[in-house]
DNA sequence: AGACGTACCTGACCGC
DNA sequence: TGCGGTCAGGTACGTC
């Protein structure tokens, strides 16, 4: 599921049931996810205070004790949901259960996502953090960093986009939203945009998260349930998955091109953007 | 260094 | 109904 948006949302339901709380049993159902999990997890999580959570581009980043930092990526399918006690289903991998008997499951089909710990001290040297790019919801992501950014590269400018030591957070579904509000092709080279291209898609960047944010806090009541329903961003989206399908306000006959690149599908108007 | 292909997994969907 | 093919919101690694 998650883009910056959707973990941002999963952090602020989260952080409603989980901070200030205890954790009183940590079940890890395997070893592993993409990678094994740290050593000593469970006894690291178990009887740990949970304090503030954060987020880093698509990681969620949960305080434990005073020291401790729970580094957790969702993947491509991963879910993580509250609610009730009740049985482990399919492809729960990780359960937390809190001091006031409610369950925290982690859920993840395609098991592409990840779980590290490491300390406060060490948080931002963590080698899955270190080289990400700016926060594009926080000051200074803007024309100028984009243009020094990109400076020099020969791949395309959604490629460009998808590459999170650019910008922290984006994924597929976003970086063609983006250009798309931006109306820039995805097909141009990213080391040629120039400023003021730059600043127009920086500022598209900010509006697409902060609209799916605020698309996503609405249903954030939902979110938590034990189903796991997501404010996805989705009877928004004016191009992604809406191949040969019009864009918003667009009269072209071809509607929506899809195209392949770096192995991911692009969704744009060749009309509106160039 | 940067760009590209591939690998990691399961599930949903489509056409036959 | 079943089967095979294709595709999917992400990242890391090897190779050129």
């Amino acid at each position: 599921m998650p883009e910056l948006p959707e973990v941002e949302t999963i952090r602020r339901g989260l952080a409603h049931v989980m901070s200030g709380r205890r954790i009183l049993r940590a079940e890890l159902r395997r070893a592993d996810l993409r990678r094994p999990f740290p050593p000593a997890l469970a006894e690291r999580l178990q009887g740990a205070r949970i304090g503030a959570l954060g987020r880093r581009g698509k990681y969620l980043l949960i305080e434990l004790d005073d020291d401790g930092i729970l580094i957790l990526h969702l993947g491509m399918s991963g879910r993580i949901t509250a609610g009730a006690a009740s049985p482990a289903g399919r492809h729960d991998h990780v359960v937390l259960t809190l001091d006031d008997g409610s369950h925290i499951r982690f859920n993840d089909p395609r098991r592409f996502g990840l779980l590290d710990y490491t300390s406060r001290a060490q948080l931002a040297r963590h080698p899955l953090l270190a080289d990400l790019g700016p926060e594009p919801l926080e000051p200074g992501f803007d024309g100028v960093y984009l243009t020094a950014a990109l400076a020099g590269r020969t791949t395309p400018l959604k490629s460009a986009l998808l590459d999170q030591r650019v910008v922290a957070g984006l994924g597929n579904i976003y970086a063609c939203e983006a250009l798309y509000r931006a109306r820039l092709s995805p097909r141009r080279r990213a080391g040629a945009i120039g400023r003021d291209r730059a600043a127009r898609l920086a500022a598209a960047i900010r509006a697409v998260l902060e609209e799916a944010i605020a698309a996503g806090g609405s249903s954030l009541r939902d979110y938590v349930r034990a189903d796991g329903g997501l404010g996805y961003f989705q009877h928004r989206w004016a191009v992604y998955g809406r191949e040969g399908m019009p864009c918003p306000g667009c009269d072209c006959a071809e509607g929506v091109r899809r195209i392949v690149q770096a192995g991911r599908s692009t969704f744009y108007c060749a009309k509106r953007q160039r």
